[in-house]
DNA sequence: TCTGGGGTCCTAGGACCC
DNA sequence: TCTGGGGTCCTAGGACCC
């Protein structure tokens, strides 16, 4: 066993609260919450009246009525995730980054260059607060799921480290939910087995673990309780799908608001798509209904498309087939748009050999193409002179959209 | 109690091929 | 004539992550 605990998981608490309170020092030590509708980030003084991330607005006012609703520096909450994960970065180039405002770090081969792991992950945590201003929590195991876990149990602002020698002693009485990948229902689940804590979890046969969650998720379960998953950190992977969605409270299901809604989300999705040369295969729509059930409908076409108008297109015809399911249904609450089956190079589609336009079918010189080419024109002046110089859905929504494009641009992976 | 947005992975059934 | 098995792809839904 030379493995030694080198993975560190350093993970930004409460960080769009945190940051508020940062930016607006009158916040500190005050239950905020950052959101409206539905609150995306609570300070801890919030969090102790029970107010969490996810929760509708409403639900947090009655569960906290001194509660301050702040937010809108998306720009900064950009800025200073990058410049805490670049602290990381300073002891090692091996960082995996999940998110705007967490981090892997494989730090075995900087042991010679700054000390032990606990040493770097208590400078980190010193420069973090000191340079960025901000609190954050490390955890350090052998391995990335229980760096992952350490983190958890250490917030707020805390550092764990856990011994290879005392694994199974620090996971034996931790709720199973902190498990990556134990949600609502996979919790639920191992209750009704009287399963409730990792150390239970590990006494369960894997054959049964297995019969109850699947194949994917009993297997998984099963590999962390007896510490066997990956450690790998990796540093750089590509997007297997790029989405856009909005969500619209209620609407009646017509075509003069899901028509420009559709050429919004496609412009986002098909923008994002050319701006780093790729294209998809599958189109998927999303249709959720006033009851919050959501159907979806997908097509594999026989070649990758980027051109917002022919995704618009696709898209459309996607939607109005699940709408024609569910014929019940007069209303919507949110329509979205996904692509998935990347491929690279989309300069491919100015030999696009097939059509959805029904009246142009010849190879290469159809619409496809030309529109293709239109777009590139649009996404160069749209470089020069900024976003809201060409418009496609947003204009004719008349700006509508709830969510600021910054606050969106937060939640984008690299594509 | 009725809530945003962008993602990943898994499962199950059916079509199709050999 | 209605019978086996296996592999791949597609589609729809769902759980989960931040």
């Amino acid at each position: 066993m030379a493995e030694t605990a080198t993975i560190l998981h350093a993970d930004l608490d409460a960080f769009y609260a945190s940051v508020e309170q940062l930016l607006d020092p009158s916040l500190r030590g005050k239950p905020i919450a950052v959101g409206g509708g539905v609150v995306l980030a609570a300070s801890y003084e919030a969090k102790a009246f029970g107010v969490r991330g996810g929760m509708p607005g409403r639900r947090a006012r009655q569960l906290c009525p001194q509660l301050r609703f702040v937010g809108g520096h998306y720009r900064e909450y950009q800025r200073l995730g990058d410049q805490a994960i670049d602290v990381v970065r300073d002891f090692t180039p091996l960082i995996e980054r999940i998110s705007i405002d967490e981090a892997f770090a494989d730090v075995e081969g900087s042991v010679h260059l700054f000390g032990t792991p606990e040493r770097m992950a208590r400078q980190i945590r010193r420069r973090v607060r000191d340079e960025v201003g901000l609190p954050i929590s490390v955890g350090v195991a052998r391995t990335k799921h229980l760096a992952k876990i350490a983190s958890q149990v250490a917030k707020p602002d805390g550092l764990i480290v856990v011994d290879p020698g005392a694994e199974l002693e620090f996971l034996h009485d931790l709720p199973v939910r902190l498990m990556w990948g134990v949600g609502p229902v996979t919790q639920d689940r191992l209750a009704e087995m009287g399963v409730h804590t990792i150390g239970q979890l590990a006494d369960t046969p894997g054959r049964a673990l297995q019969r109850l969650l699947g194949n994917a998720v009993g297997g998984k379960l099963g590999a962390l309780a007896w510490n066997r998953d990956p450690r790998e950190v990796e540093t750089h992977h590509r997007a297997r799908s790029v989405s856009a969605q909005s969500a619209m409270g209620r609407r009646p299901a017509t075509e003069d608001f899901i028509g420009p809604t559709l050429r919004h989300l496609a412009d986002r999705v098909a923008t994002r798509l050319r701006a780093k040369n790729r294209a998809g295969r599958t189109i998927t729509a999303r249709v959720r209904f006033t009851d919050l059930r959501a159907v979806t409908r997908s097509i594999t076409l026989p070649a990758a498309i980027s051109a917002t108008v022919i995704l618009a297109d696709v898209a459309k015809d996607l939607v109005y087939a699940a709408l024609a399911d569910h014929p019940e249904e007069r209303e919507i609450s949110l329509l979205a748009i996904a692509v998935s089956h990347l491929e690279d190079d989309a300069v491919l589609q100015l030999e696009l050999p097939f059509e959805l336009d029904h009246e142009e079918r010849r190879p290469g010189t159809g619409k496809g193409a030309a529109r293709w080419v239109l777009d590139r024109s649009v996404d160069e002046v749209r470089e020069k002179f900024g976003r809201e110089s060409v418009g496609y859905g947003s204009v004719e929504l008349g700006e509508r959209t709830s969510i600021p494009d910054e606050f969106r641009e937060l939640a984008e992976r690299p594509v």
